[in-house]
DNA sequence: CGTAAAATTGACTGACTTCAAATTCGGTGG
DNA sequence: CCACCGAATTTGAAGTCAGTCAATTTTACG
């Protein structure tokens, strides 16, 4: 006997279970969603600023982030998504895509008519509130982004992106917030946080002797979570984890 | 004979309405919506960080904003919203409030309950199309201002925010990009561009000694639309004003 | 094993912050 | 209409965090 191999947009109906409970009804629905199969490299676009996509696509595997490119070349990195995300909710139910996005890693991702998107949010509207909360979810952290690039040093714009990029990892089951692997350039650190790739090289260093974090390769260890929520100003009620779901409307 | 007293919650009819065309019922059942009004002083909290708030509130004159306050006690703008704005769909839909709302001006709000607002959204998919869209949007202007702050000098961040002010009040009919009322003090600009009050106060002069803007109390005039637009690098297509929507599912 | 990308280091610079004081504005009550 | 008072704006001087530019070392990987 061959072993059951779950389907392959089974991330997503995790993904959308973290939001709202799905009946067996909804989550066959989702896994009945017409869609083709790709492997990307790393560094390729999936949505460039400009397109009209057609298709919303869904990382079942890897790492992608969220990007624009300003007038004067800097770049500005606005998110980083992983597996289950249904990375382009954003730019394909808009007309015109604002920013683009771009693997991290290697990924696998599905492509899904946004039609097929729309029908199966209407025609199932746990799916929808599911799908609604996940694009509202995505707005919350950019606004924690926000302040953090505004309001928080240095130390303290790394120190919370680490904490949730831990916490994520957690949440989806990829891994540990104590000890994971951070697939980002130290350069894509740095637009991510609004600083220079020196002065991110700088900063981690520091981390490091303070004995907040300890480094290898691409991999990160967190030395004392509670020093560096602390450094970061770390709360995680924006990631809204923890929130009451099975009572709401 | 009276004339006719356009029904209150008409500004929210014609926010949606950018996003998508809505039919005679679409319209009517936004118009019937059970609401409770009410006149709100400046500096008001109309949701605070760690809320559950049971109803949805939207804009029906006036000025608001989003904001958080960081654990050392500097705080982040992360929106300005104005006439017709759903301003909390973001907060109410999600279990708990992760930032405060506070109105900026004087302003008349209408407090809808949340489940009428996910009834109507299902019951009318246009309705909720357009409502979801409209979510996105507020994503999508989140997104720019990460990359206002995180990338743009002093200049550049005002220069950006006076033009998306003006371009957003023209859309909704409220007036013209070149000559408006901007209804924030300069310490409220500061947490909304992630600067000192004293910078802005620098970098407003020097606009205004470069020719590009002219200010009187809280007025502003754009005296060189194209210049401000340079040197904020300003690009108007997150705004999502003019994308073709009729053609869209 | 070779090469390009990524990380690291150093010296110098400057945009913005900080702290404090002075001035102007805006609304209120007499 | 004017006097008053707190809030908002403006000004000044000094300090600093992070940027810039350029060189060197290490890593990744075909």
């Amino acid at each position: 006997m061959q072993p059951t191999v779950p389907p392959v947009l089974t991330p997503l109906v995790k993904k959308l279970q973290l939001w709202r409970p799905l009946g067996q009804a909804e989550q066959q629905a989702i896994l009945a969603l017409p869609h083709k199969l790709e492997e990307v490299l790393p560094n390729k676009y999936l949505v460039r600023e400009g397109d009209q996509p057609s298709h919303s696509c869904v990382l079942l595997e890897g790492f992608a982030f969220r990007h624009k490119v300003l007038v004067d070349g800097s770049r500005s990195i606005s998110a980083v998504h992983m597996k289950g995300d249904a990375v382009d909710l954003q730019n394909s139910l808009l007309g015109t895509a604002d920013h683009s996005v771009q693997t991290l890693t290697r990924a696998t991702v599905a492509f899904i008519p946004r039609e097929e998107i729309q029908r199966i949010a209407f025609e199932f509207p746990l799916i929808g509130m599911a799908m609604w909360y996940d694009t509202l979810v995505d707005g919350s952290i950019f606004r924690e982004w926000i302040a953090n690039v505004a309001r928080r040093d240095a130390a303290g714009r790394l120190a919370h992106l680490l904490c949730e990029f831990g916490l994520r990892l957690e949440a989806i089951e990829l891994g540990d917030r104590l000890s994971y692997e951070l697939p980002m350039t130290q350069e894509q650190l740095a637009d991510a946080t609004g600083m220079t790739s020196v002065h991110v090289n700088r900063t981690l260093m520091d981390l490091e002797t303070r004995g907040l974090i300890a480094r290898a390769k691409k991999f990160v260890a967190v030395a004392d979570w509670k020093r560096l929520e602390d450094v970061g100003g770390f709360n995680d009620n924006y990631l809204h984890l923890r929130d009451e779901k099975s009572l709401l409307p």
